[in-house]
DNA sequence: GTGAAAGCGCTAACAA
DNA sequence: TTGTTAGCGCTTTCAC
């Protein structure tokens, strides 16, 4: 292993210097920057993570808790996890997924100063790691909008206003009867954040548009297609169709294509996933991966002192499609 | 913080047989133990992880290399991550996530003493990260198995054996003329290892039992549809397919169910997935967990000096599937 | 069965 | 502009 005093030696400096080189923490002259520059080229020098954390009282790393199973969107969870990445290494910060989805696997983390901030995933409205984070004066940054959001960064997508919009939507399209078709019953059933605000944005429209509202949870399979069979029988007059659940897509759009009655349906998903499904009146794009990087924008800010706002939520915009088809 | 000392001085005892208590490394008195663990739940003790790895030379950490975008199969990579995860933390291991995606991630890494083992996934038949990982002298172990797979662990489902386990399925069942259904041509084209060895499997075994054999890339998306039609206009005798694509799956099977001739269709998929979809004659689950936790079996046999076997294989088995429907 | 103390490789005063 | 050195919090020899 090559340690700083290897690369000083064969400079011919002393090890601070080589340690403010690499720092930019003193002015130093062109040409010893140089020979340190070479030498550590040369002997191809990294500084150890572990000396420099402990020394400099910071690691570089960002802990992450991001979902891996239950009911979620794997795409949305992949690409959001890919934006934080992406921001991240931008920024010369390191991921540790943290192999505990609990409280105590943040707060371990927290105490035994592996990490330099939180980013906490799947979020529901009233998480029980909040209490825990707020207590640990580690920055925390959480994907979602949990009710008592008391001290910590919120982002996310706007879903509230998500499904608002969809709600208008369908009422300028002259639906006046509507339905979502939204994510899995676990996932409403322990109040995701995301579905939660969905679901809220979307009924309160209804309610102040005049349209009859209805959520029906949805099996991430083909069995989604029952679950719209029976909403269907159930009302011959529902035309207006809100579709939030990545898995049961394809399957709901194939079951759709083949009614009767003058449907609009809008889709709320990552745009690529809309592209791959026909049939579709609108669609409301997740920015998953915008939501990442703004994630991890936000944990940038709070470590370098700035201040990220309280609550971002990104805006939600139809992406309408004259697509001829279905 | 609260360090080692914080805790000697509450159990009235020295630092270094608080380090002993937690270490287990040498025998200390019941008494003394006790003194020294309520000392540490009061205190609410985490060892400072630089402090301990800078001191012991070993992280406890894990690094992994995962492919967050391009053609791959989302569900797969996310259920291996998910099985690496809980492998894992099971051994007290966390998993640093590097933001990199080429060989200088990896030896960035294990150079600044980030990791104790590399853990690298979406391997090429001819990868240009072997060579370094052969170089870097860290315990490695790729998921997948690239063509010069010298000095480093190789773990994987065997795709070869899956494909060929295909086709003598299409034969038995009576189809003479069959086709595979695969990955997307950007992951075909670069010889994703999995990719490559389940073609040689199929077209191997197609070959040895005297079937016409082709292999047809698809797009991950309902755009697979038009393949299909392509390919099954072309050839009106062509009865048996091998699906191998999970986003194209849905839409595949969906086009297929419209069809007159008598198929036999089989899914190289997880098995939750193939439940996801009717008309199937029968599937081949993709163990995808299950490759993650044989993935950090074999890091900890590792690094615990055990040896792992230079190739890890997990075989497929046919699911068949005796649904009335489609 | 327990302590004292020498590092691990680095950063950042303090000194020049 | 550069060097010397005291820690950072832990593990692990020695020594008892």
């Amino acid at each position: 292993m090559v340690t700083i005093a290897d690369v000083a030696r064969a400079a011919g400096v002393s090890i601070s210097t080589v340690s403010y080189v690499m720092s930019g923490k003193r002015t130093i002259s062109q040409e010893t920057r140089d020979r340190v520059a070479q030498a550590i080229a040369d002997l191809q020098y990294s500084p150890h993570a572990s000396a420099r954390s402990l020394a400099s009282r910071s690691t570089n790393v960002i802990g992450l808790q991001a979902p891996l199973r239950s009911g979620v969107d794997v795409h949305v969870v992949m690409q959001i996890v890919a934006g934080i990445v992406t921001e991240a290494r931008a920024h010369h910060y390191d991921i540790l997924l943290l192999t505990s989805d609990d409280a105590a696997g943040l707060s371990h983390a927290a105490r035994a100063s592996m990490v330099d901030a939180l980013l906490v995933m799947d979020i529901e409205s009233n998480d029980p790691r909040i209490q825990t984070l707020e207590e640990l004066s580690v920055p925390t940054v959480l994907i979602g909008l949990p009710a008592g959001a008391d001290g910590l960064v919120c982002v996310d997508f706007d879903f509230e206003a998500a499904g608002r919009l969809a709600a208008e939507r369908l009422a300028e399209l002259g639906h006046r009867r509507v339905a979502l078709f939204g994510a899995p019953a676990e996932v409403l059933d322990r109040h995701t954040s995301y579905a939660d605000r969905l679901v809220r944005g979307f009924l309160t429209a209804c309610e102040e548009l005049g349209l009859a509202g209805s959520v029906h949870a949805c099996p991430s399979s083909d069995e989604a297609a029952q679950v719209v069979d029976e909403v269907l029988a159930a009302d011959p007059s529902l035309t207006g169709i809100l579709i939030h659940n990545e898995g049961a897509l394809p399957h709901i759009a194939a079951r759709l294509a083949g009614e009767d009655r003058e449907l609009g349906v809008i889709a709320l998903c990552p745009a690529e996933m809309a592209g791959t499904v026909s049939g579709l009146a609108d669609s409301i794009a997740i920015p998953a991966e915008g939501i990442g990087a703004a994630a991890a924008g936000a944990i940038r800010a709070l470590l370098a002192g700035d201040d990220p706002g309280k609550v971002v939520l990104l805006s939600p915009a139809l992406d309408s499609r004259t697509r001829a088809d279905a």
